[in-house]
DNA sequence: TTCGAGATCCCCCGATCGGGGAATCCCACA
DNA sequence: TGTGGGATTCCCCGATCGGGGGATCTCGAA
């Protein structure tokens, strides 16, 4: 039996979505919340698997109460619901920890799919929510340029490992000191690595190293 | 009256993929194909509105197949599929353009719901590729710390402005050349710059003009 | 009106950077 | 057993950077 909590402001909507949880028969409401505030004590007596969470809600958003849901000792997964399509709260729903993105609209069965699927650690969208993430993806940084990997590629492993402190904003000296080599042998590896990346200084080597992901390994 | 086409080497998994779709009104298989590149001759003739395509294929893989069929005229949609929940693809997959990535064991609505969805403009993937990618995301640079947000609101505009060239690797010249102002003003700049944000150097603000997303703008 | 913050320019000076060599040493490959 | 590429060190020298001032001018807030 999977128990889930409601957190939504609108009495209605609360109604709604116990009658369509409760029809289910391994699905079970065992909390109600109508803010952040009382949910965040609500879950702690209740202890669900699963909260529904508004995003808009008067007092603590949706957000706020995710998060703090989250840092609770058993903490529940969480589900965002929302009823438009906001662009906006998506990426910070996600980076707040959440494992679902559910538009109000979608039909009852959807929500049941979800509930079970992050039950079992698992993580749901709504379609046009995944097509927002997808698109923003696949709109990242395009990494790098296939000539620019050929650049990399055709750096020495020393080199590398110049450029990739070069990329953190070390001066030439304390790079030396860093690789036990003196400031002028490093000087002689930038300037390498400047007519091998056709950079013109290092700023833009470091640019390069950072989108390499260089910097942080 | 969507139209689908499969591309799947195993022709018994063809079979079963055609059998679950045609059983559905609003959808039909015109095309067929068991590598990569009959795929894109396929697409071409019967111009299928969505493509199921195995990532895995003996001479062109799914990926490949993907970006081709993308670049047709009337491109489908494509939707990846896939036996094992193999990490490595997903990401790739998406900037290769796919709409949908679904494993090969999820249930026949689950394909048919995504069907639809993506036909609808929207994107599906399965429950466990969505939790990697939600996690991937969460785990991404944790952007800005509030110092450095701090760090940078303090800044003027005008040192916001140098500070972006600055971040694309441009000499206090050059900069000083794009913004109407002498080398010697910039120089002022670059060191209230490196002041504010308790930076060492020009790398190093550009570290955090790159991270703020200020470079590309 | 005064005052301060921001933008612009200027100077000096030491530190750092970047280009162009040149010289070892080592090791793998022919 | 050469031969060559990579790693390492050093040199010189001009260009650029960065710190520490000081000087206008403008504009808006006190």
């Amino acid at each position: 039996m999977i128990k889930v909590m409601i957190v939504d402001d609108n009495d209605i909507v609360r109604r709604g979505l116990h009658t369509i949880i409760d029809a289910a028969d391994d699905l079970r409401v065992v909390a109600d919340a109508g803010d952040g505030r009382s949910a965040i004590e609500a879950a702690r007596r209740a202890r669900p698997d699963i909260a529904l969470v508004d995003i808009r809600m008067p007092g603590m958003d949706g957000l706020t109460a995710t998060r703090e849901l989250l840092a609770l000792d058993q903490p529940p997964h969480v589900i965002i619901l929302t009823t438009f399509n906001t662009d906006e709260y998506v990426d910070e729903a996600i980076r707040s920890g959440a494992a679902g993105f559910l538009l109000k609209d979608s039909p009852p069965d959807e929500l049941l799919r979800a509930l079970r699927a992050v039950h079992s650690g698992h993580a749901m969208l709504d379609p046009a929510v995944t097509r927002q993430v997808i698109d923003a993806i696949a709109d990242q940084a395009p990494r790098l340029t296939a000539q620019e990997k050929a650049q990399l590629d055709s750096l020495t492993a020393r080199e590398v490992d110049v450029l990739r402190l070069v990329g953190r904003g070390l001066s030439n000296a304390d790079i030396g000191a860093e690789l036990f080599m003196t400031e002028g042998t490093v000087k002689g590896y930038v300037s390498a690595i400047l007519a091998k990346l056709a950079a013109d200084n290092r700023v833009q080597a470091a640019r390069l190293a950072y989108r390499a992901g260089l910097d942080n390994s």
